[in-house]
DNA sequence: GGTCGATATGATGAATCCATCAAATCATCA
DNA sequence: TGATGATTTGATGGATTCATCATATCGACC
């Protein structure tokens, strides 16, 4: 049985669905070479390698990223362009979203924003 | 505690996650009137009250949709422009991941996506 | 072949999600 | 007030996800 194209569109939001995807996401639509090895997004990210490996493996699994091994290091980068497409839109929404929220809320986070920007 | 940026961006995504929800979501940003009744949408979906309603309640609870209840109605429309945007971009993020499938599976879901325009 | 660094996979328990059926709530009307 | 249509919420069991620690695998090098 084939997956319907609101199943399809489910998987690629699954795996969007977590904050620390979500942030692995980013750094690679970030990246000036539009790819960053494991080591990389282990030390951008401050997790522990099995945690990020699990994590990868999801987005390996619903086709967000795609995985190139050189010699011991593996490298990571998104599989399509859309997928950058669909993060630069949520974060319109977000900023759309904080718009109408409460404005201590959204000084907090703000400042979260600042912090992430300068640890960049 | 509050949540980080991309905990609200997951939040997002996990109402995101499901077919029916996508369905949903598809439904109200299409609709003429820019909502519709919870009447309409089982009409649509032809899914069970309370299975919808339960879906129904996960959108709100994401804030992905507002509800207004007008009589013994409710209506239901997209929360924010942008929640339209993250719908169109997964369609073209769709496009894209089809390219680089078998041209069988292609076929089939193109298919799929021609009767589900007949059936609007 | 063995060692080591890099990375992935496996096992497990807790939390969350999903589907389904039952019951409750809300609004309207006689 | 009770009945009815519309909708929501609750309860429950099964499936899936998540976090964590342990183990396995891969590639390079001696």
């Amino acid at each position: 049985m084939r997956p319907s194209l609101s199943e399809v569109k489910a998987d690629l939001f699954k795996g969007l669905a977590h904050p620390v995807r979500i942030r692995v996401l980013e750094l690679l639509h970030d990246a000036e070479p539009g790819e960053l090895s494991v080591g990389e997004l282990l030390a951008q990210t401050g997790l522990e390698a099995s945690h990020l490996s699990q994590h990868l493996a999801v987005l390996r699994r619903y086709r967000l990223v795609e995985s190139d091994r050189r010699g011991s290091q593996v490298y990571y980068r998104l599989a399509y362009a859309n997928v950058g497409g669909l993060l630069d839109v949520s974060r319109a929404l977000l900023a759309e979203v904080l718009e109408t929220t409460h404005s201590d809320a959204t000084a907090h986070l703000e400042e979260q924003q600042e912090a992430a920007r300068w640890v960049r």
